[in-house]
RNA sequence: GGUCCCAUCGUCUAGUGGUUAGGACGCGGCCCUCUCAAGGCUGCAACACGAGUUCAAAUCUCGUUGGGAUCACCA
């Protein structure tokens, strides 16, 4: 038994973004419940579009969402490899050169259509005469290469889909190599995918029709061919949400105060049967993957949804999850929390405790009195009680009157923890000086 | 248009011939309560349409409609 390995590949030509995020997720989670490895690899055969500031970008997502790696690879390091492939493959006619230009391929594609034909690729460059080459290369036309799909039916098992059949008949055969001679997506992939013992690739479904085409590469390349799972794309209210369009950025929901761990949680979860609920750790959330209770059909991404999954997420957040980030003790966390929208908070009420507040006077007559009937320190878990039965009995008020303008008082704000809570915290000397009035 | 996939409450889904069509999120109400939360209880709400098979169809078959993917010198 060969050991469990899967990747994820992003192009850097852009930022991580939440489709990007499902499937690195997807890859991370299936890796850890099955004890294998994820890999990192740089998809950077687009010259012109990939940038190092994307790809750094994109380390940074990854590691704070938690997703390590245990090995990196880079497609533009690898050229020599690609190019022996190719040229084996052209010396056996599984690759060969086209000289359509895009304009031309794109005519053809949309007279098929109008004639109700399959607008897949006619091949008719396997039948140029050496006239016809010698016009193009007179012409100062390069060949872009495709390859040749071979006729028969192509199959396999998908983990979400289950048994899958393509007519290689039906297909076109892809394009492979760009006319400036850079490799495009699928041959890299699959060359890559072999080398480095790739036993599973969980991506979107928008990779189904490739599946069939790159089955018959990892053949042609003596590759061995890896277990597919095919996701349902998430779609969005303006319709589909691709990784290209994906303008969701991991990096603005972080800034937002959205949880790593609250993202990954609802990713995992939406679209499932399992309810979305809040997960602390990752390898928790991997151990609850289950592919078989993924439905098949594509659910909604909503952003408003996940907002709210996250506040949810933090009010039940466990210290022991924030204690390195937070400068408050576990108890201070326990009592707050529920009151949080995001982590970030818990500093107003640090600071609301800690620091200086300038109270909101409501009514200084109560005000007056509560300052005056304060107990003085050390107290006890009943002080606050005792201490307000005194105010509420010589004050004679009650219920909001009694309460909201203490609040307002110590705190300076319309609601927040209990005052029970809040009031140790805060101390006897802050809190007679804010019920008198001043800044303390 | 060829190929492939999908269709149950607003949302995510359970359901594999006989169920009061279940759950989760959201929404409404109630309780708790100084507030906002949190928590507890409770309510509203769905089988896209049309045929067929069958004693019986959300479930099986066919069709229709509606979505999505792909057919790129993007990944």
């Amino acid at each position: 038994m060969s050991e469990i390995k899967v990747r994820f590949a992003p192009s850097p030509t852009g930022f991580m973004h939440i489709g990007n995020t499902r499937t690195a997720l997807f890859n991370w989670l299936l890796a850890k419940k099955l004890g294998g490895k994820f890999m990192l690899r740089i998809d950077d055969t687009d010259f012109a579009r990939s940038k190092k500031e994307y790809e750094d970008a994109m380390r940074e997502s990854l590691k704070w969402l938690g997703f390590e790696w245990s090995e990196e690879a880079r497609q533009s390091a690898r050229f020599a490899r690609y190019d022996a492939l190719r040229d084996k493959l052209i010396a056996q006619g599984r690759i060969y050169p086209c000289y359509d230009t895009p304009e031309e391929l794109q005519i053809k594609r949309k007279r098929a259509m109008a004639k109700g034909m399959a607008p897949i690729y006619d091949r008719q460059a396997l039948h140029y005469t050496q006239e016809d080459i010698a016009k193009f290369e007179a012409e100062g036309r390069k060949p872009h290469y495709r390859f040749k799909l071979n006729p028969g039916i192509i199959e396999w098992e998908d983990i979400v889909r289950g048994h899958c059949q393509y007519d290689a008949e039906k297909l076109s055969d892809p394009i492979i190599i760009r006319e400036d001679g850079s490799y495009l997506y699928h041959f890299p992939s699959c060359i890559d995918d072999s080398d480095f013992g790739i036993t599973h690739i969980v991506r979107g479904e928008d990779h189904v029709t490739n599946t069939a085409a790159q089955i018959q590469m990892f053949e042609a390349i003596g590759g061995k061919v890896p277990t597919f799972a095919h996701l349902p794309l998430l779609t969005g209210v303006e319709g589909k949400l691709s990784k290209r369009l994906g303008s969701l950025g991991v990096r603005e929901l972080r800034a937002e105060g959205v949880e790593a761990l609250a993202i990954c949680s609802f990713l995992a979860k939406l679209g499932t049967s399992d309810a979305i609920e809040p997960y602390y750790s990752l390898d928790e959330l991997a151990q609850s993957l289950d592919f078989a209770k993924l439905g098949r059909s594509q659910p909604k991404f909503d952003e408003e949804e996940l907002k709210h999954f996250n506040t949810k997420f933090v009010r039940s957040m466990p210290y022991e999850a924030v204690k390195n980030r937070v400068n408050v003790s576990e108890e201070f966390w326990n009592e707050v929390r529920p009151n949080l929208n995001v982590v970030d908070d818990i500093k107003l009420w640090a600071d609301i405790c800690h620091k200086e507040v300038t109270p909101v006077m409501e009514d200084t007559t109560l005000t007056d009195l509560a300052a005056s009937v304060l107990p003085p320190e050390p107290w006890n878990e009943n002080t606050f009680n005792e201490w307000l039965n005194i105010v509420k009995r010589q004050s004679g008020k009650k219920g909001k009157e009694l309460f909201h303008p203490i609040r307002k008082a110590l705190t300076a704000l319309d609601n927040g923890p209990e005052l029970k809570t809040l009031l140790p915290l805060i101390g006897y000397e802050k809190a007679y000086k804010r019920l008198k009035g001043e800044t303390a």
